[in-house]
DNA sequence: CACTACATGTAAGCTGTTACATGATTGG
DNA sequence: CCAATCATGTAACAGCTTACATGTAGTG
């Protein structure tokens, strides 16, 4: 159910196509929810289908800009603030850090230098978005989230940083 | 397939039964993967058909205990040291913070204070098996995965305070 | 004119959730 | 002896991935 939340609130901050929903997971989104265009698709359509968002206009090469309505708005508003949270996260990430966790020394070495590189090129990235969304008239919405990042990204790379330290000196835990 | 990657590791660390597995994975793991005990059953048959684990001991209760074979351990080395690392998260509670910046600052302040509670009872769980931890023998797996839980929680915690605080000072971006 | 980015969709198969179902052991 | 916890499983359904499929508009 999350996917159509996510799509009801990004369509409520501003109309989107389903193309620009997709770049907007994969480019902003994609470390709190992932989520590819086959599925996108299909799901506003369904939530065009139940009056929870709307067609407000069509652009150039058929697209079609999507915005929430007033009772998708609601059904937003209800899930958010009537719902209890749950902990349910997929992070292949975080799992690959505990599993290196288990290999020996030098396996683990590779596979956290790979981790941190990843995780830097992540940073990098983030970097350049909060530049583009200070310059432009962003939701800010997205600035809290590109916060969020920028605060918890140093605090992984570090960690990764020490657990790369410990195994180059050689550590315990070897799987094989 | 990043379930049986974890089963893998976790029964490579220390032999343990379905209903085990399903704690640690409700305990520990629940802020790297998610798993429940409907889904860890099945694919420990399938691990166990594939002789990528098998069965090293039953006790009380119909219990077994199921263990990494060599061939499952290879498997398992052959997946963090040779797959490229990639990001699909799906964590709704991180959604939840980027989709409650587009309420009005009441409901705003109603879900973000939630998060919070909730946030912090994480936080004291984490602190309590940090404790259980390093008492007992466990892994550094656990150990690491703890530390890391331990110092990302707090920045997040830093964030929803000042967002907290943003809401109360009754700032924009009504949704409604 | 070719290439890239824009733009939308479908279908088969796999993964994950919710609900159902059953039974054993321990502690109060 | 009753409740809680331990312990394992299945089935229907919902959600997600991968691959296929098609076409448009802008740029060099």
């Amino acid at each position: 159910m999350s996917l159509r939340y996510a799509l009801l609130g990004l369509t409520a901050a501003f109309p989107s196509t389903g193309y620009e929903l997709a770049r907007i997971f994969d480019r902003s989104l994609d470390y709190a929810w992932h989520a590819s265009h086959s599925q996108i698709y299909p799901e506003l359509k369904r939530l065009s289908d139940e009056g929870l968002v709307e067609v407000v206009g069509e652009g150039a090469r058929n697209s079609k800009s999507f915005a929430a309505t007033a009772a998708g708005r609601q059904v937003l508003r209800e899930w958010l603030v009537e719902t209890e949270p749950v902990r349910k996260v997929r992070d292949e990430s975080s799992l690959r850090l505990f599993l290196t966790s288990l290999l020996e020394p030098a396996d683990r070495l590779t596979v956290l230098r790979r981790e941190l590189a990843h995780l830097e090129a992540h940073m990098e990235e983030l970097d350049r978005l909060a530049k583009e969304t200070a310059s432009r008239a962003t939701p800010s919405a997205f600035a809290s989230m590109i916060d969020l990042g920028q605060r918890v990204m140093p605090v992984t790379r570090g960690w990764l940083l020490d657990a790369i330290a410990q195994a180059e000196s050689g550590l315990p835990d070897a799987l094989t």
